[in-house]
DNA sequence: CCAACACACTAAAGCGCATTAGTCGTTGAC
DNA sequence: GTCAACGACTAATGCGCTTTAGTGTGTTGG
């Protein structure tokens, strides 16, 4: 009933059109030599009037790759669409990807189970010739499970020590940011306002980032002499929210709250307005990621700012030098930089830094 | 050097293992007729054992189809990773098309003749079965070249009305929310709680949506003897900011503001805040699409609600339809409903519904 | 008892491209 | 002047799967 044909050229209509046979057009068109520059050029000119384009199908089935990468996002629906964290990582993955022509497939699902079976079914289809990992965890399976299916894979986001060196010799690449030292200027700038007890609401306990917050956190509070507290959330605004509540409600509540994603930073403003507390006299906000959000609130809020497209871009990068063939290597990228706005400041009242 | 073989299996090997040939394997597998019930069972084993899965690549080459369907989001990097709405429509488009195993191809291009140059190029790369457009806008060029391609295609989001009845026998669905209804409701809302002077601070002038959604206001606003300006922007924070200072600066400042988004929505409260403008006493908020932004804010902000994630799944099961030889048709989804916080109220003070 | 016909299955071709193994006409070297 | 080497192409094969056209066997009916 409909679907005009509108067949798709093929490099046989360019051999017929140019006069030469099949293999010279795929010669011609990929820069083989075996054919003189004239008749490249020509088979090239005939190619462009015929707004010819290889068929990724074609040209993974004999071998090249399906020229396509994959991307998959495992987290429960409900926190999802909320943190502008990945649209910006995917946009500036997108931006390298394009470069090259290779294209993105993208999944979310709900658990890193059914990450590991998309990544299987993909390998097995052909689908993709590599892998962009994000939300490395503690005894993450990923690792591998794609070493061993010999699928190019870049790790973004730090990755625990002995899972970057077990990894055999394959072609695992891994891009990070330092969150401790960026934990660490936190620390040393709450302490300097006065601060003398920092609560962090941390993310999912599983991820490998938020364990080594936490620890950065310990550690940078130790060294100051300050006391910490911790509490762990599933990233949700709800949860953001509660969680606030919960220090808040302590008998010795922080002075300052450091939020491991915006979404709940934001939660947390509204749950101390909520409360009459004034920020940042009453209570100082840090929210790691950088967003609109941050910028929109009334205060606008302290926080980590990186580049994430360029986080992205950056990370593409680097499974392209993988597809190419270069050597698997661990990259660091920019430190987050701490941000100041009107969320942050000097505790008074409510015996903040009277006790030193 | 690295790259450990690790072959995926072919129909081939299963052939050899079942004692049959390729053909009846593939039969088997595909549940068409011409094999016993026994050995298509015994084919099915060995397959499930070897971990079979067929390559899409091949699949593709033979006619079938990619198994993927494309989405290409048109919007300047600036205005991405910031609205909540695109994350969830995919996740929602997601779970319908997993379910029947196709993959989604993702890509983020600056603007519309971009996207064009990508459909055009995956189409002839035989990269995807269908595509799902967002943004439909005046003078759509999308429409007339996808039906040409003969891609199934699904809009999302209001079309034009010729737009649509211009679109010959092509495999093209439309999946719309009326927005105009909603803005009835939003307006008969706002005149109800006594005001008279209401903004609407409207998203890129070129999205259908966009047009619509003013064209309701006015129409509206005519019927409730209101006044109302209109200030277009490109949904960035930032001219959400700029629109609400120059409405707030006018001789007769509006009592309300309706904005194109949360993300304006909330850039707008923030202003209010800064101005001392107590919200909803001397200003109204009401936001397009709800989001955490909304509810984490303070006051937390009306919004005009829909289940995103549930009109992605719409839109993915159209194409789905689509794809199977169903017949191309408009749907309306469900009209997005107000749900009160207490960014609005009843108007007080600086000349507000007293000139009634 | 043989033709007609199901039925279960195999052989072979084709999808679009890359690639390997030729083929053929020139050149250059000795 | 002859032979090897080279450059410019073409022919043929394979990638993994679907599909069409057989093939051979057993059953049925006249």
């Amino acid at each position: 009933m409909r679907r005009l044909p509108a067949r798709r050229p093929t490099i046989r209509d360019i051999a017929r059109r140019a006069g030469v046979s099949e293999s010279a057009v795929s010669f011609a068109l990929n820069g083989r030599p075996g054919v003189s520059e004239g008749t490249r050029e020509r088979v090239r000119r005939v190619a462009e009037q015929l707004g010819w384009q290889p068929s990724t199908a074609a040209r993974a089935l004999s071998g090249e790759g399906s020229a396509t990468v994959g991307l998959v996002l495992a987290r429960p629906a409900r926190t999802l669409g909320v943190e502008s964290f990945f649209l910006q990582l995917v946009s500036g993955v997108q931006e390298a990807l394009a470069l090259r022509g290779l294209g993105l497939l993208f999944q979310v699902v709900e658990d890193v189970t059914a990450e590991c079976a998309v990544h299987r079914r993909w390998w097995a289809e052909h689908r993709v010739d590599g892998l962009l990992v994000v939300d490395p965890r503690a005894d993450d399976p990923r690792p591998a499970l794609l070493a061993g299916l010999g699928l190019p894979t870049v790790v973004i986001g730090a990755m625990d020590d002995p899972a970057w060196e077990a990894r055999p010799d394959a072609a695992l690449s891994n891009l990070w940011a330092d969150d401790a030292a960026a934990m660490d200027s936190v620390v040393g700038r709450l302490d300097a306002l006065g601060h003398r007890r920092v609560a962090h609401v941390a993310g999912l306990g599983e991820l490998a980032h938020t364990r080594r917050r936490g620890a950065a956190l310990r550690r940078a509070a130790e060294r100051h002499g300050l006391h910490v507290t911790s509490v762990t959330t599933d990233y949700s605004d709800a949860q953001g929210a509660e969680a606030t509540r919960r220090l808040l409600a302590a008998p010795d509540p922080p002075t300052a709250v450091v939020y491991d994603n915006d979404v709940m930073a934001v939660a947390g403003l509204a749950v101390a307005a909520r409360r009459g507390l004034s920020v940042p006299s009453d209570l100082s906000i840090v929210a790691w990621d950088d967003s609109v959000l941050c910028r929109s609130t009334h205060p606008p809020l302290t926080a980590l700012a990186r580049d994430t497209a360029a986080f992205g871009r950056r990370a593409a990068e680097e499974l392209i030098a993988l597809l190419d063939g270069g050597p698997a290597r661990r990259t660091r990228d920019a430190t987050p930089r701490l941000v100041e706005r009107a969320s942050t400041g000097r505790p008074v009242g409510r015996g903040a830094a009277d006790s030193r």
